[in-house]
DNA sequence: TATTGTTATACTCTATAACTATA
DNA sequence: TATAGTTATAGAGTATAACAATA
């Protein structure tokens, strides 16, 4: 046997798996609802938010503004979202929830949380808040 | 405002980005070597086995073993592993470590390393072993 | 017949460049 | 001139299918 460290045991790798699986979950347990976790990051924002624009949108998310088209696009082809100029600069869209995007929301939410506390089994809950806590620390810099 | 939580603040999101910091971290780090981080995942599984065929290479690292071919060919023209027909299994490629890759391997070692200290540099260590620990649970299963 | 490595091909994801309309 | 949304296009990354050599 080598006398190296196992190359699974590495914090990149660690990482890197544990949110592949919990996304893998995720996803899984939207299914049912016709929306995917990259869909379910934009309901997000709109719920979060006042009704924005598609730019605000994909700079929240950090993805590009015309990535932010095609996921909208199959959003708003579901009845989930509504796009709609901005009476006050028509350039812009408006963007924000239907009624039925809000209940595809709560919905979303409720599936979304169930995942990650089946994620979470194996720990106790005080693990989990901790490595919550962890985690936001590590991104505040 | 929204009384909707920040769509940041969800575990999901929080591990994603974790994950894709440190691994641009180490890529940065890892660019002066002629590596990269999924490279450098080669090596780690190289360096700690005894040689071994490409398929189980690719297999260690969850990868298709057609996606194999193209990392190994990239190594191999760099120097830093080799490929021979097995004898005793002439369908096999024995893959493994030149010298050079040997030292490749050392110093992207150190660098990862660096690299994963400077991502813990916010928290205390007690919390760094806290989250490698847990990390491990959730994937074990 | 099944397996390993290889190649060609297709698919997914995302970004860059160019266009339209508005400011 | 600059910005928001759109479209067309290109690139990276990876998988599937087909093939050659070997078992």
């Amino acid at each position: 046997m080598s006398t190296e460290p196992a190359p699974h045991d590495v914090l990149a790798y660690l990482l890197k798996h544990a949110t592949l699986r919990l996304a893998t979950l995720v996803d899984d347990a939207l299914l049912p609802l016709g929306v995917d976790g990259k869909e379910f990051g934009v309901l997000r924002v709109l719920a979060h938010r006042e009704p924005t624009s598609q730019l605000q949108v994909a700079q929240t998310l950090g993805v590009d503004r015309t990535t932010m088209v095609a996921l909208l696009d199959g959003l708003e082809r579901k009845g989930i979202v509504g796009r709609r100029p901005d009476p006050a600069d028509r350039r812009r869209n408006v963007v924000q929830l239907t009624g039925q995007g809000e209940r595809t929301f709560a919905e979303a939410q409720a599936v979304y949380q169930k995942a990650e506390t089946d994620f979470l089994a194996g720990i106790s809950p005080r693990a989990g808040e901790q490595l919550r806590r962890t985690l936001r620390t590590l991104l505040e810099d």
